[in-house]
DNA sequence: GAACTGTTTGAGACTGAGTCTCAATGTACG
DNA sequence: CGTACATTGAGACTCAGTCTCAAACAGTTC
């Protein structure tokens, strides 16, 4: 795959070794798009146990820093981490009860932040704009309260 | 003051004890407006040392879910309590550097949301904005990659 | 290909933030 | 007062992530 390749080139412009562990880390993040920390830690242990949790989290950090993937918390368990090299940016609308995700685009919003951003004198370098609510079948099956961290599953953007 | 009162009200009429620990948790998550959670646990001992952790934990919960407080996660340090009752909705700007962070108003955000929201049937509960940057003083002084957590001190809403 | 040097790794101890357990205590109310 | 339930303090525990450090690895220079 084509992404594979740049973000190998990435990591090699880094100055930092490719190595077999940070390749593997990166496959199967590449694999998954949507992960927390510790099923990237389990799934690069399936394949290869000799590999140490800190490595995945160093390779996770390296990842991270080159812009490869980005880290959501949605608050409902553990923070997760999304591929987002060579997708278009996007924000989160959440469901609160069955965690379903869905990605969105709206530059209208990217504008409002741009000019609010200039009002204060600052210079943006990034931006989390999550929406939590109900959706439609939770609507319809609405328990008083529920509050228990619901399974993530993610709708990619639509738009 | 008004809100202390108003506060302990809600709390009584949740049906839940107004106890002596949960009014001390109270006082001085008021007092301060923006804290972590274990700087609340701190202060309060300093008062009383007989409270524990687990309790104030437990009145922060209670206060959370009473819509007093609300939970930041800026991914520098540890997530930020802040008091919202009372307050007029906000999201929050951020300098990386050097960790200050300005609460602005922005009715025209809200209103994409609405529109965002709809166009996939949900029904909104709540939302979070924030925005990362460097502050006028930081853009001066930048260093090209400080990346370690700065002490967060926040400015009121100035609008 | 040996020696040197800096990088990366695995293993596991450690940390910070928060949660859980459970016996003891407090409190509302019949 | 007595019962029943809510709340508490103390500390063990969990979970996600970080740190340490000796060993292994990879370039570079000879």
């Amino acid at each position: 795959m084509k992404r594979y390749i740049f973000v190998r080139q990435l990591i090699r412009d880094r100055g930092v070794r490719l190595t077999a562990q940070r390749e593997l880390v990166l496959r199967r993040a590449l694999a998954h798009l949507h992960f927390t920390a510790e099923q990237l830690v389990e799934d690069v242990r399936r394949v290869d146990p000799s590999v140490a949790r800190a490595s995945v989290y160093r390779a996770l950090a390296l990842l991270h820093e080159l812009g490869v993937v980005e880290k959501h918390d949605f608050h409902y368990g553990a923070p997760n981490y999304e591929v987002t090299e060579g997708k278009a940016h996007h924000d989160h609308l959440m469901c609160t009860q069955c965690g379903e995700i869905i990605e969105f685009q709206e530059p209208r919003v990217e504008r409002l932040q741009a000019e609010i951003v200039k009002r204060y004198g600052y210079q943006l370098l990034s931006h989390t704009h999550k929406l939590y609510g109900l959706c439609p079948a939770c609507q319809r099956t609405q328990k008083p309260h529920s509050a228990k961290p619901p399974a993530l599953h993610v709708t990619e953007m639509v738009s």
